[in-house]
Order: C-alpha cells, then structure tokens, then sequence
DNA sequence: CTACGATTCAAACGTTTGTTTGAAACGGAC
DNA sequence: GTCCGTTTCAAACAAACGTTTGAATCGTAG
C-alpha cells in the first residue's frame, strides 16, 4: 500500500536522504555550521523539505542522532545481558560488549567510518542542551547496567572507583573512535584505524587491564575502610 | 569618560578582557553559536574591536586556545623532562607529568573550572580545520615527547601499541575532564568532579595499570615476532 | 477522467551573522 | 596649546541563516 519498498532506486525517500546528508555533513562541519542549504542540496532535495519531515532543524539533528544511537545501545545491552546468561564471562567480555557494536558500526559506515565515528564525538560537545538531555537520557540505562555488570566482576573496587574506571574507559573508547585521523597523523601512518580487530584487541587489553587494579589507596579514605 | 560598569572592574585593557568573555561563552555554547555581538556585549567592548584586536573571528578563536594551550605544553614537557633527569621516575610520574598540569588548571578557572575543560573538549570537535591544524601541531611535540618517555619505561610493547595507549590515556583524560558533569549526574553526586586530587590519583592507578599490561597478543602478527 | 492527500518546489520572509567604514575620543610627546 | 598614533564608537554592509508560504506536482483511489 503505502510501503512502495525495495528497489534500487537512487533515494527511495526524502526523509532518508536527508537523515544521510545531515549525518555526513554533521560530522565534517559540525551541527551549527551544518546549514539546511547544504544538507537539502547533498540530498538532492528541497530547502523546505527539511521542515516538511522533521518540523524544524533540530527535529532532525534529534533523527539522526536516534536513528543511530538507538539500536547501538539495545546491541550493547543484548551482549552485556549475554555475557550474564553465560555466567563465564569475564571483565574482558564486558568491555568487548561496549567497545565491539560501537566499532563495528564505526566499520560499517560506507564512507570508512569517519562520519559515524565524528558525530557521536561530537554529541556531547555540542552546544544545544536539549540534544544533549536526549543523548544523556538514552546513554544513562547502558552506562548504569554496564557499571553493575563490571562492578560484580570487580568487587574489590568501592562503587566511587567503579564509576571513575567506567568513565576512563569510555572516554578513552571515545576518544580513539572520534579522532582516529589524529592517531594516525601522529603515528605516521604506523596505527592504522582501518584495522578494528586489532584496535578492538589493544584496547580491550588496556582497559581490562586499568579495570583490574587494586583499588586506589589514599584517596577517599573518610569513605573507605583500610 | 569611563562607563562606570555596575559590578565589573575597568577592564584595564580590552583585548583580555575579550579574550575572557570568548573564552566563557565558546565554553557555553560552542565556538559557532557565539557571536561576536554576545562576545562584545559580555566584555564591555565595542563590536568592531575584535577586528581591530584579532583581525577576524577566527583570530579571536585561535588566540583563545593559544593563551591557554601554550603553557599548558610548557609545563607538561618541563615536568616530563624532570622526570627523565632524577632517573627514578617511572610510568606513574610520566602520567602525572601529563595529567596534572590539565587539572590544575581545570580547578584554578574562576568559574568552577567547567569553561576551561569543555574548551578543551571543544578544541578537536569543531569544523574549522584551519584550528585544528593549528592544536595539532602544538599538541604533536607533547604527544611525542611523552610516547618516548613512556615507551623507555613500557619496553615491553611494540611502538604501534605504545601509540595507541597512550592515545587510550589521553582520551580518558579528555573524556574525564571535559564531560565531568556527566560524571556527576550519572553517579548521583557520588563522584564529586570538583576533588582533583582523588581523581588524579584514580586515573593515574587506573592508565598506569593499563600501559603496565602485556602486550597484546594476536594483534598484528604479520610485524610483531611471537 | 476527476479528485484528493501527500509531497515537492521556487520565492520570499525577517533576523542574525561577520565584516567594514569613517569619524570621534583618547593619551603622551613636543 | 598642537600633533599623532592608538583605540573606541555607532552605523551600515552584503551574505547567510532558519522558517514560512502558496502554488505546482505526484501517485493513486473513486
């Protein structure tokens, strides 16, 4: 009826030639300098279009960012709810559960990821504090399960510490993800950040590794016993 | 004629004073979204200075994060480089060298030390590339001072794991500093952002742990011998 | 065929942007 | 006092922004 489904055509819908247009023009310019002239104009679309389908610029900044970060964060929960099922799971298979959806779609992504990998960097940095209520809303559920099924593997960590070493690792994961090109120029084109098996691999190892330290002595010793 | 302002001081003079004011709304609301009237208007400034005192808005921007990013550099090799001369000084000292110097400064920003911090987060996430190009190159000295620092201490690891941990390290760093809010909400206050020294502590323990691990194994057989 | 809802289109809306201008005001040197 | 380089000021510039409008176009059902 209304579906008129799957041909190969160039774009079969507006609404989604311009979700990809905004994406990619969002992680090469940014949100702001991302105007709805170019976005309408990479889709092959009209200027108006944009609030014909999404009612106004930030109704589509909110699709895009949905369109992407929705089914990231139900995979992350299907494998960390995985790893509880198999009862054998270590800290490492945690991580992976976080680290491994996020670069693969970062792998996915047709145009060698970049874009996919810029704009989530780019979610938390951005200036419009309703954009960033929405993203911190969607990411509290996993970051909060994720805390809890590292904290049983971790018990030796007060829950203080465990937040910290969560953050650490997702802002080190972050980071790698959103400024790949930098490593790369760094590196001299030694650290490929084409090759994900291999960076999955390093920082699965380096972050289990820094989740396992003893506990910090010192610090916070009003709260913790010694 | 002095415009006796109500409650700020006469800005002795101008150029800092817009230098302040840029500095404090790039931080709120992203380099774009701040216009030269918002700048003017918060520094007590006429529209056109900004023109007269940095030539354009890109001037301003890049003299924002060169005031502050310059010694910022300075310290962090100054330290790195007292850490090679008293000789005792292992992979923790070297990450303090690299860390503390950020989150003193962090704390010393007047107003809670939110502004400097997401400035910083803000640096590399911004579409001028003529910016980035610029924060590139003044962070590549540091990057590559301290890979060699760390990597006489960590001989264990191949020069491409070296890199990518201690881009791991920085990305921690960055993601704690300038998202530090998010910290905050996640935990329910439990972890508070404004304790420097339990967190410089934390983080240190936790990459040190990280760098300190073995080398990964698997990854990359084809230049590493078994 | 006509008719109708869904979609696209070109054109214009008022506002805000960074930038420019030329004159006014300043502060020492002479 | 006059002079001169430095700095500030109000006003205007063209360009670009997000948004709105009303008519044109499409596909399909009656």
């Amino acid at each position: 009826m209304a579906v008129t489904e799957p041909h190969t055509e160039p774009h079969v819908d507006t609404r989604e030639a311009l979700l990809d247009a905004a994406e990619k023009l969002f992680s090469e310019h940014g949100i702001q300098a991302s105007s709805l002239r170019m976005i309408t104009q990479q889709a092959g679309a009209n200027l108006a279009a944009v609030h014909y389908h999404f009612g106004s610029k930030e109704g589509l900044v909110r699709a895009v960012f949905a369109r992407r970060l929705r089914p990231l964060e139900e995979e992350r929960l299907r494998l960390l709810v995985a790893c509880d099922e198999a009862g054998e799971a270590g800290v490492e298979q945690v991580l992976a559960a976080f680290v491994a959806p996020l670069l693969r779609r970062v792998r996915e992504t047709p145009e060698g990821g970049q874009d996919f990998a810029r704009l989530m960097g780019l979610a938390f940095m951005e200036p419009s504090e309703e954009l960033r209520s929405m993203l911190l809303e969607e990411f509290r559920t996993t970051a909060d399960r994720f805390i809890a099924g590292l904290h049983e593997r971790l018990p030796h960590l007060s829950r203080q510490e465990m937040i910290w070493r969560f953050h650490f690792s997702a802002g080190a994961m972050a980071h790698v993800v959103s400024c790949s090109q930098m490593v790369e120029r760094f590196s001299a084109g030694l650290c490929k950040c084409g090759d994900h098996e291999s960076l999955l691999r390093y920082l699965v190892v380096f972050l289990a590794s820094g989740l396992k330290a003893p506990a910090t002595m010192g610090a916070e010793l009003q709260g913790e016993p010694a």
